[in-house]
RNA sequence: GGUCCCGUGGUGUAGUGGUUAACAUGCCUGCCUGUCACGCAGGAGAUCGCGGGUUCGAAUCCCGUCGGGACCGCCA
């Protein structure tokens, strides 16, 4: 027979076109052999059709349909015809018709497959990931690639509508100090020097802004040289926004509609319009998280003061040495944790650095119980209880320490208590702002401060002349996006003034020959009419993972990297020959013991 | 750099000191004209990731190593 192309998809095929002839392309999917008749689901990107061999009608066709298997690739050309009620399949769409096929032409044969295309199958993510090509194939992951495809699009439209242009900035860049670790580029003509490939489009974003596009955007490839976490990959994918002449609000504004028209648009779920604000010190009060799910409560309560007097002297002592005692209530688990259970979280506090974790049971009559119950006398316990609203049942978790220890302690336990008792509704989408980071923390072991955003965050004017004085006092006019305790995305207004940016460097450490060799081209475009902008960057791979309910990156890339950055579809990386190495003048040293 | 979990036919699991290494599914062969996760009968397929140690004896215990995963550090 000659292939000639297909008239139509598989998932298309309805009733209206009963008796037609018709040509198909695609995969068997499954092949139930009966003998003198063989059945065959045929799939495509549409859907499924059930197709029929018949040895009566066309025994060479059914000759043929002997010998496939799954997955192979074939071309059908046949007739449409009504299955009779009986045989009627409810579960495919297309399950009233069935094609008889009169004749048949193996395209391509497959192998027998490491694992079978199909959602309900599970298959361990190291051979999945080794067989992405076949991964992919199975329509949870085509739906999720479709997924990310439409919300890109979609993002695309809206910014288009509002006027922003996408325009593309080099992959191969400049290695600037700062951040995360570069990903390097030797360069072949200039020996020993190296490109860095960018870890966002920061800087020439701000160039646009000079230049006076005024509305930029790009969905940005980036890439940062660190360990890999479920939601962190090396490379990854930011929807990049700047923008002149647009104040904090307005952008807020708008990232407000975008984010509600996706929810809506491919999730058709109902978001409120204008997002709560938390301030960075009250996220971190509230939640020990800069990034908190608010899906559900749990919130740490601050009890120092309860415990200045506290006969129980690990937290009196505690708090008297500038030191907090934090706590949240665990409502209702008091029966269902032992002792053993609720002494055994001590380690999840440990992991953050705290020195242990105290818990008390809530019983009836306002008693508590617990090792460190008799540490607190009826009128205290009642403070407790009025503190945590606490009610018999509920169990209370507290951590003495510095006040990022018991933040971040407590921040991880009520994330594995949400966890753990299934609190969290995957259909629920919470987005909230957190703003007024602090602009600068101190670095330890740098020596020195370090930016808390990226060096050309805006301070808030009110704070700006503590830049001096008290720079980690100084606050960002910076706002972070937040969806369901991930961080979806940061931006800030910017500096725009060469002598503010000049400051900041200096803030920051660097000498004036450092800022002007590592920095000059941009503290030099500012004195060029720079208009005063700002900008945010959404995280793509993590906002398709919480639309595709996903917990994993991994599942919303196409071809992802493993937690040691390897691909184990291409094995990349791997090492180049001698000649690459000698073109680009390197060497490979010895591996450090 | 660190902590923890996992590694057994193609795939997913069971087996925690002596088993013929079990089960499901897939695969192969045969039979079957209405199946749709087709069914029935039969068959092949695993030196238990790798190396070393303990032991009369190791898939099982110990050490190392490799691979996958989660987290801490790191991630402007």
């Amino acid at each position: 027979m000659t292939v000639t192309e297909r008239t139509h998809v598989c998932g298309e095929l309805l009733e209206g076109l009963i008796g037609e002839k018709v040509k198909l392309q695609g995969w068997v999917k499954t092949r139930r052999d009966l003998g003198q008749v063989i059945f065959v689901d045929l799939r495509d990107r549409s859907g499924i059709v059930q197709i029929v061999f018949n040895g009566e009608n066309f025994p060479e066709a059914l000759e043929v349909a002997e010998k496939i298997r799954s997955e192979y690739v074939i071309h059908v050309e046949g007739t449409v015809v009504a299955r009779e009620e009986s045989t009627v399949n409810v579960k495919i769409p297309t399950g009233t018709i069935e094609v008889m096929v009169d004749d048949i032409k193996i395209l391509n044969a497959s192998k027998g497959l490491p694992f079978t295309i199909d959602d309900d199958v599970e298959v361990s993510e190291d051979v999945r990931l080794k067989y992405r090509y076949l991964d992919l194939r199975r329509p949870k992951m085509f739906n999720t690639m479709q997924l990310r495809y439409k919300t890109s699009k979609l993002i695309r439209d809206i910014l288009d509508e509002k006027q922003f242009m996408e325009i593309e900035t080099p992959m191969l860049t400049k290695s600037t100090p700062e951040g995360a670790r570069d990903y390097l580029v030797p360069s072949r003509v200039h020996h020993g020097e190296f490109y860095a490939l960018p870890q966002s489009p920061q800087l020439f974003k701000q160039l646009l802004m000079v230049s006076g596009f005024e509305r930029y955007y790009q969905i940005a490839r980036c890439f940062r040289d660190e360990d890999l976490r479920a939601d962190r990959q090396p490379e990854f994918t930011q929807v990049d926004i700047e923008a002149s002449f647009m104040s904090k609000e307005e952008l807020i504004t708008m990232m407000e509609e975008m984010m509600v028209r996706l929810l809506k648009e491919l999730k058709g779920v109902d978001v409120v319009k204008t997002f709560p604000r938390l301030t960075y010190q009250e996220a971190m009060n509230r939640f020990g998280s800069d990034k908190p799910d608010t899906r559900y409560g749990m919130e740490l309560v601050d009890v120092s003061e309860q415990m200045l007097e506290s006969d129980f002297k690990v937290f009196a002592s505690t708090v008297n040495n500038g030191g907090v005692v934090k706590g949240i209530c665990v409502k209702g688990i008091a029966d269902d944790y032992s002792r053993k259970d609720l002494d055994g979280l001590s380690a999840v506090a440990e992991i953050y650095g705290a020195k242990g974790l105290a818990w008390l049971k809530i019983e009836e009559g306002q008693t508590l119980k617990g090792p460190i119950a008799k540490f607190f006398g009826e009128e205290s316990a009642a403070g407790l209880i009025k503190s945590f609203e606490a009610e018999a049942g509920d169990v209370l978790f507290f951590v003495a320490d510095k006040k990022r220890v018991a933040w971040d302690a407590l921040g991880a336990l009520r994330i594995k208590f949400a966890k753990d008792l299934n609190l969290v509704d995957s259909k629920e989408f919470n987005f909230l702002w957190v703003t007024e980071f602090p602009l600068l923390s101190y670095d330890e072991d740098a020596g020195r401060y370090t930016a808390e955003h990226h060096p050309f965050t805006r301070p808030l004017a009110e704070d700006e002349s503590k830049l001096d004085t008290a720079p980690e006092e100084v606050r960002a006019e910076a706002y972070d996006l937040v969806l369901n305790g991930y961080e979806l995305g940061g931006g800030s207004q910017r500096i725009f003034e060469r002598e503010l940016q000049e400051k900041m460097f200096k803030a920051l450490g660097f000498s004036e020959e450092e800022a002007i060799s590592q920095f000059g081209f941009l503290l030099d475009a500012f004195e060029y009419g720079t208009p005063p902008h700002g900008g945010i960057a959404l995280g793509l791979d993590r906002l398709v993972m919480i639309l595709a309910e996903r917990t994993n990156l991994r599942e919303t890339i196409a071809f992802p990297k493993t937690a040691s950055a390897s691909c184990l579809l291409t094995n990349a990386p791997s090492g180049v020959s001698e000649a690459q190495l000698n073109d680009l003048n390197l060497s490979i040293q010895k591996k450090k013991e």
